[in-house]
DNA sequence: CGGACAATTCGGCGGCCGCCTAACTGACGC
DNA sequence: GCGTCAGTTAGGCGGCCGCCGAATTGTCCG
């Protein structure tokens, strides 16, 4: 029993329990939670989400804010929800057998567009990248970056990317559905909300599920998706 | 609890053990292990190990082969050694403290180059994954490709690329060292393995790392690592 | 102030999990 | 055949872990 492989269990232990990982898979929705909504929707009392809570927070995966009676958590960050993604999308897929109709459509309007944490994903997300890379918009020669033409095509839509401490601008981030890249990042963050503030896209409620009119189209890239 | 969540959660508690966290970073090295070999590394009696090793199997994480009174035991194949790495290079890193001339020694051959189960990895990997791309080796507008030039460019070496059903012929890897994709898949196997039998790297004995012997340079490539 | 409500602390219960030793199975090789 | 050696099975121990209900703290609001 390794140093090494101590440290890589540490962080396996924090998803290694179906609460714990039900939480952080709800918290891809990039909001903040009570801890009250969270014991609802893992079916644990309070006492149980409370003690969850505290371990992910210690654990560095979530990050809390106290206002009066309440405790609002989330993940800590774009990189940790990556993290979530990421393991989620490298686990194979048990091809889930929809059992009813709603169910069937609700996982279609899953893969075709939603978002991951604070960026788009699915069949759009991915559509977007793709057609972001043949335009010359973002480069892949040297990990990922944005061009001088993309940076030029973001102010000509008029999106305002709000530049962070530590946060890169451009960054890949493996679809769960689609198990290829799609744009995270502080670019990616600004295109989703721009695109949602824009009326491009809107939240389906009850989930991470998007409504697209026009999106990739109302971007000004050729693409169908 | 979802269903959802139980199902990361399962993949997760696979690597929630320090034992067989531990003994999955030493099959990293792409080679198999017997039991006993595992047993003794891990520091845990051999029935402990026989059952780590029955449940990592039946999770299909490993896989073994019986060959008469042994064991040995794999990594499944190149995803789940992806797998494997991309969990551990994501969870962030303590800056660790070498606490020996020989340590930091070992650190930094390991850090320069290595073998990523079957691959190459470390600066060296990433170099050669960078050195390619921009010789328009491979290319990265569609997830990863490889290029007509880079066709001819393998089969001029005189690699041979072992074409195995279900693998696909290059593969980004994200790298645990640099934090930068290397290239995986058929391709990246088949040049470390080219690689090792001309010469231009050789393996230290006792872990992955390599002893470089011109390498970049021997693949005809300009920069330098 | 006092009731309502979010969250936490406490104590305790049950179960699973990782580990061991001892005994057994089965392959190898003289 | 018989010792040796790899691996497994069986049985059992100890501890941790997830969960709960009851009681407590702390905040909000009438």
């Amino acid at each position: 029993m390794s140093a090494e492989g101590e440290e890589l269990a540490g962080w396996a232990r924090m998803l290694a329990d179906g609460t714990r990982a039900t939480v952080c898979l709800a918290l891809l929705d990039g909001r903040a939670w009570t801890a009250t909504e969270l014991a609802k929707l893992a079916k644990v009392s309070r006492p149980t989400i409370s003690e969850h809570l505290n371990l992910l927070v210690g654990g560095g995966l979530l990050t809390e804010v106290r206002q009066g009676r309440h405790r609002y958590v989330k993940l800590t960050g774009p990189d940790t929800a990556e993290l979530i993604e990421g393991l989620a999308a490298l686990a194979p897929r048990r091809t889930e057998v929809a059992n009813s109709l709603s169910a069937v459509s609700k996982r279609d309007a899953f893969a075709r567009a939603r978002t991951c944490y604070d960026h788009l994903a699915g069949k759009l997300g991915v559509a977007l990248a793709d057609a972001m890379t043949e335009r010359g918009l973002i480069d892949w020669s040297d990990g990922i970056a944005l061009t001088p033409e993309g940076q030029a095509w973001l102010e000509n839509l008029g999106v305002k990317v709000e530049v962070r401490r530590g946060r890169p601008a451009v960054r890949s981030c493996l679809d769960v559905t689609e198990r290829r890249p799609h744009l995270a990042g502080a670019v990616g963050a600004a295109l989703c909300s721009h695109a949602l503030q824009q009326g491009w896209v809107s939240h389906i409620p009850g989930g991470r599920a998007l409504k697209v009119n026009g999106a990739v189209q109302a971007f000004g890239l050729s693409s169908g998706v």
